[in-house]
DNA sequence: ACCAAACTGCGGCATAAGCAACAAAAATCA
DNA sequence: TGATTTTTGTTGCTTATGCCGCAGTTTGGT
């Protein structure tokens, strides 16, 4: 398999048809550098035909990988793999409900922490939006990117590079955040049951815990989708946010847990 | 709208109308939520011909603000690298040469410090086909992305994010590099010049410099189009460097300088 | 009121992309 | 080796988009 790679860079100019997978790598690859690519030029590039192309785009659409536009693509969300049991382009709807409402809660001024994940991508998107000059310290490369032409001034944390999540993770990560404190921090989470939210990768968790003990608000990113779910690594207790930002009023045990806490709810309304 | 007010001034005599402006700032803001608009939507969204939609298009494209695409555009703003943009579609081949015999030159279990920078991310590219398993310290968002993929592991510098060259700058990143010592480290440049290569932004010399410090051996990757430039801050002389990775052969004072200085010579040839 | 400049819309034509069905080539497996 | 499945290419057609020029309209100034 390396080898066959190894040949075909070898071979140049003469480039042998690449197998299906690599060739849908490298348009996975391409789409984290530019947000948006040609059927012609990628069929140009790998010699095959726009047919072959356009299959290709199919298959990573149908995978949530891609957006598919006339002519191209985009990539979705900006470099997120869905995990195994998240597909990016469900719940994009709420998800930008809940990140409109998210960044609105930013002030002119203030430093805040974000998350990675694509509920906060949405925050970010929206903040840039919206033009609110203040500080931003976060381990997503998206955000960062989303962010950076904007009026907000982005630091980037340190970190060994997750490119499943497109972010940073790591002691380094961790060591870096310490040394902050903000107004406001911005956490997401695979999961959010009665006891709090949980994460799916354990090196998030540490992350997470990282940006909320460091930070004046604490608030909570996330859809109703995730009510009830436990993740590997629980991230803290509900004592430990000061808000939650969701598209749907919680019930039940989880509703009832977050009063007792004294969790203020926001819910994310349509419009 | 700072653009806006820049182009009326710009303008002088010829006002541009409210609605006009007032459009073209709405789809700069779509953008920013969105990676991707089409013209048809945008059109009927503003109760507008897709004709008009499209001069809008052509305005903010030739300004820099958007990136144009078959039936849309796509926003300038994620991931496209605007002081990258003008020599992208010049010297490709030469820099994929380039990257390619520079990624050669690593080899299993090695550490590596990599640039940002053009001519750095095809190294990235050709070390991510390789396969080489190593271990990269990088300030470039595009080298990460790229390598993240793959056998490398990749660890991000902290700093503040520079959207124009998607990397990330400044005393975090330089503190941060000072910890480290690699094997190798690869080094773009703007110019260069019999004195030493050079960079046009201060902040990236001063993490270059951080990276020849901690790297055994030191490679300077350049095409032949930056010979006899000068930028705006010096890197380092050229006995900085002990290899230097080009796509033609220097000559003149730049190879008496080269030679002088012991610095070895890789001329990446077509292949 | 008139003019000049700019903005917008419409039509025609060229090009690119989407789609579907079938054929060809390649990979897989018994 | 031969058959089956997968992948890719080709053809023909439809639709969408891009581009150019012209004309109608608006806007701002004299």
């Amino acid at each position: 398999m390396v080898d066959d790679m190894v040949k075909q860079i070898e071979a140049g100019s003469a480039r042998p048809r690449l197998k299906k997978a690599e060739r849908r790598r490298q348009i996975l690859l391409e789409l984290k550098l530019r947000p948006h690519v040609r059927i012609s030029d990628l069929a140009e590039r790998f010699n095959v035909s726009t047919e072959t192309v356009r299959r290709d785009f199919d298959a990573l659409s149908t995978d949530g990988l891609i957006d598919r536009a006339h002519g191209g693509a985009s990539a979705a969300t900006q470099g997120h793999y869905p995990g195994l049991d998240e597909r990016a382009n469900d719940r994009v709807r709420e998800r930008e409900r809940i990140g409109r409402m998210a960044a609105s809660l930013v002030r002119e001024g203030e430093t805040v922490m974000i998350d990675s994940g694509s509920t906060t991508i949405q925050a970010a998107r929206s903040l840039a939006y919206l033009g609110t000059r203040c500080t931003v310290i976060t381990n997503s490369i998206p955000v960062a990117m989303t962010l950076g032409h904007g009026a907000p001034q982005v630091i980037l944390c340190p970190g060994e590079y997750l490119s499943a999540e497109s972010a940073v993770v790591g002691t380094d990560t961790v060591e870096f955040l310490s040394r902050f404190n903000v107004d406001r921090c911005m956490i997401g989470a695979s999961g959010l049951a009665a006891e709090g939210p949980s994460e799916t990768v354990r090196g998030f968790a540490a992350v997470k815990r990282i940006m909320l003990r460091h930070a004046g608000k604490r608030h909570l990113l996330i859809d109703a989708r995730k009510f009830g779910r436990k993740g590997l690594a629980r991230i803290g207790d509900m004592t430990d946010f000061d808000s939650i930002v969701v598209d749907t009023r919680p019930q039940g045990e989880l509703l009832e847990a977050l009063a007792e806490a004294g969790v203020h709810i926001s819910v994310a309304e349509q419009g």
